[in-house]
RNA sequence: GGCCCCGUCGUCUAGCGGCCUAGGACUCUGGCUUCUCAAGCCAGCUACGAGGGUUCGAAUCCCUUCGGGGCUGCCA
């Protein structure tokens, strides 16, 4: 399967019609990781043939979430390399070449069937219980007939003659798959206008881009046929066919394919709500791949290492959100001060909780070990850090009960007192004067004692580590807030 | 409908004929710890879709069946 391991080429080519999603970038993941493990080239192309639905921005973001996860191309937009270019919008003359030379050799036909006629012929076969495919009308066109067509100045598209026989090949992942041609009807090559289809390009160009391995996604698995159809017209010997591996679907929790419909599908929507990278990559890793031992963390670097496609799993995974957090919570636990305080900050900037002055800078810095073990996304920085900025606080709607009660009030103004002469304004001092005044003084079990005083500081229940919050927030903003509720 | 792919705990998976009274992870439940929330630690629940074969022996091989998914476009 490794054979010529240097020479390996495989290529992530994605159609961008929206912002990439978990799928897509599952298959780039694995494309990028059989390119590296192999010591191999990982080609981007992007397939942009249908120009109705692809857009400039999309092919712009879809580069930049690669860039984002860390998965370099090392040819493609961008870097170039000895097979470009690497759109497809920019190859036309490349398909309309070849379309012209599948036509001379009489590979291919022109077909004059309009669309609409298509249809009612499919419909009809539908009724009769007979394949909907194209029926081969416009296969063997007379000279009249031609003539009879080009004079109702209809336009032809070019099609793709099947020949009687079938298709077999060995998918990396599924074994070997056959399909009878009888089931695989005649197929457009190029539209009227000269733009080309899918299923011309992208056979076309892993040609020519000499791509030896094509891994995607399971959907494309039937059209297979369709791309060998072309490798034969262009003349490519068979064992120099790229290898085949159809990955297995990503899948929404409702066990549909995953979609805008049934879940956050964007990476972009992770990306924003502060997904690592490494962990989005760690996580799609485990879908349909395992390292094969009980190992689950795993790097970019170490995903490269151990990836291997006769490991691939051939049956579709759900989409587990829960797990995805579970595996981002651990890696941000693990992130260094620096790195952890780095890739926060855009997100308190963002939100408006500071303008990233170098004082409040540092006064993240130092709240951040206070909450690394408590968030899962880095958005949650926000949260947990707002109190500390600001002079007052809104207590949220469901503490205000527990600082309102008379007990309650009791513990803040003992609180207070016991506060109000502490000299060092340190942890240690803070749960001195507090532990003595509300435990010893008032006899209060912890939880009783200690959980009106974070709300009035922090404004929840919920909260970093109180004496340690306090400290932070200073004496006299914690003083202040107390006081504001009694 | 036809063609193709797929089927182990709720989820992701390990397993490639005996090491499986099926292992790990996430989730969930209970407990410990504790200033809240987390984190951490301990314990627990739950799976080979079904039916036939093959074999001394099957989660692992074969067949059937049921279930799920994809394709069936001048989308990719």
């Amino acid at each position: 399967m490794e054979k010529n391991a240097a020479g390996v080429r495989v290529r992530f080519a994605p159609s961008p019609t929206g912002d990439l999603h978990v799928g897509n970038i599952r298959t780039a993941l694995f494309d990028w990781a059989y390119a590296k493990h192999t010591g191999g080239t990982f080609v981007f192309r992007i397939e942009d043939t249908d120009r109705e639905r692809v857009t400039d921005h999309y092919i712009e973001a879809a580069g930049e979430t690669l860039k984002w996860l860390g998965l370099d191309w090392d040819e493609g937009p961008g870097v170039g390399g000895p097979y470009g270019p690497y759109l497809q919008s920019q190859r036309l003359d490349i398909y309309q070449e070849w379309a012209d030379r599948f036509l001379a050799q009489g590979d291919a036909y022109h077909c004059y069937c309009s669309n609409e006629e298509l249809e009612a012929r499919r419909e009809k076969a539908k009724e009769s219980n007979r394949p909907p495919g194209y029926d081969g009308a416009c296969r063997n066109l007379t000279e009249d007939q031609i003539a009879s067509f080009r004079a109702q100045h209809r336009t032809p598209v070019i099609r793709m003659r099947m020949p009687d026989g079938k298709t077999t090949f060995t998918d990396l992942i599924r074994g070997e798959v056959t399909f009878e041609h009888e089931f695989v009807p005649d197929f457009v090559l190029m539209r009227a206008d000269g733009s080309p289809l899918y299923t011309l390009a992208v056979a076309v160009d892993d040609v020519l881009m000499r791509i030896t391995h094509i891994l995607r996604g399971e959907d494309l698995l039937s059209s297979t046929p369709r791309q060998i159809r072309v490798y034969q017209a262009m003349g490519v010997k068979e064992s120099d066919y790229p290898v085949f591996a159809h990955l297995p679907f990503v899948m929404g929790s409702d066990n549909a394919k995953l979609s805008k419909r049934n879940g956050e599908v964007s990476i972009a929507w992770y990306r924003e709500r502060g997904f690592l990278p490494e962990a989005i990559c760690n996580y799609l890793a485990l879908l349909g791949w395992s390292p094969g031992d009980d190992r689950e963390d795993v790097s970019l670097q170490e995903i490269a290492d151990l990836f291997d496609v006769s490991r691939v799993n051939s049956s579709p995974a759900r989409f587990d959100m829960k797990k995805l957090e579970a595996i981002n919570g651990e890696k941000i636990r693990r992130l260094a001060l620096d790195d952890f305080l780095a890739r926060s900050l855009p997100f308190v900037i963002e939100a408006g909780v500071i303008t990233g002055s170098p004082s409040e800078v540092e006064v993240v810095r130092k709240a951040l070990p206070l909450i690394q073990e408590r968030i899962v996304t880095l958005g949650e920085v926000v949260a947990m850090v707002r109190f500390l900025f600001g002079e007052g606080i809104e207590v949220e709607a469901d503490s205000l009960s527990k600082v309102s009660e008379p007990q309650a009030k009791e513990v803040l103004r003992s609180a207070m007192s016991a506060l109000t002469p502490v000299v060092k304004w340190d942890e240690q001092s803070i749960e001195g004067a507090l532990r003595e005044s509300l435990i010893d003084g008032m006899g209060l079990k912890p939880r009783l004692a200690f959980t009106p005083v974070r709300i009035a500081v922090t404004g929840s229940h919920i909260s970093p580590p109180l004496f340690e919050s306090l400290a932070l927030l200073g004496k006299e903003r914690t003083l202040a807030r107390i006081s504001a509720l009694l």
